[in-house]
DNA sequence: GTAAATAGTACTAAAATGGTCCTCTTTTAA
DNA sequence: TTAAAAGAGGACCATTTTAGTACTATTTAC
């Protein structure tokens, strides 16, 4: 119903090889062949998550990329961020674009905060947890957000 | 970052535009006129809802829709599944499947779960809920979830 | 029988996506 | 100083998805 590209999708998978692999820094040729990525592929990746500034980079001989950060802080909404843009739900809240139906639109506030909701709770999850294929997940909190969430019925 | 097509936002208008007229049933002209979505359009997303059980459809001369249950029965989720069929937050979790990584890929479980996380906090938001623009959402609820969800750090 | 509806399907144009390739710059080491 | 290894930045194209439209058949009320 809701995904991400798939492109995203392998962003975090390269995301997580450089998290697991040791330190310094790797090659995309490097983590393509660990993760079974094509080359090309694996540098535009990369490419786009240093310009994010999820990874730094070095060029040169002995360069490659690294995590620019620890793996418990980089978000799983940072990532997707980084590789799809800020996009939204709807496409009636991106930008600063203006739906024709707005007036008569009576669900665009409600998608925009679900949303936000969905978007803070993924703000939750890091790469770590990622990683981590069967451990436990954070826990989605939004008691705490200012949407006030409350059961109806 | 996640999105829903504009034909699924589309549907929530026509659907609670359905939920906010009087009862009995509404052609899709009417329908049309009232949300200012294109006949054609709208016409064919009543036509998909009802083929997924949303909205019940008479022929005929006085024809038209009319949601097939209460408002605070239909979710979001029910929604979206109508329009876009069951897909999956990424790819290689669709359908049966399999992705060429599954081998190495470190990632693919958690996005599994990820999703079934949002999709279940997309079933507690109700048609009824969407209407309301400024009324209290449903509380997103992951404890009872069979998901294991809890924050490490 | 005719008009008002939906049902189903097919089609087309436009946009997004995924993947590849090419050229340029930077850095290291021989 | 030169060559090789690497990233930076675009450009490009094929494929798929999406949105919107149109057409025909069927049903029902009057």
């Amino acid at each position: 119903m809701l995904r991400i590209s798939r492109l995203t999708d392998y962003g975090t998978v390269v995301l997580a090889q450089l998290a697991s692999g040791r330190s310094g820094f790797a090659s995309a040729t490097e983590v393509a062949a660990a993760t079974g990525l094509g080359l090309p592929t694996v540098s535009k990746l990369l490419k786009n998550l240093a310009r994010s500034g999820l990874v730094d980079s070095a060029r040169g001989t002995h360069g490659g990329y690294r995590l620019s950060r620890d793996a418990d802080d980089i978000s799983a909404a940072q990532v997707i961020d980084a590789l799809e843009g800020p996009v939204s739900i709807t496409d009636c809240s991106a930008h600063d674009r203006h739906c024709d139906l707005e007036a008569t639109c009576s669900v665009g506030g409600t998608w925009q905060r679900i949303n936000l909701a969905i978007r803070q709770a993924l703000d939750e999850i890091s790469l770590a947890d990622l990683l981590q294929a069967n451990s436990p997940l954070p826990r989605f909190r939004f008691a705490s957000t200012p949407i006030s969430i409350e059961r109806k019925r």
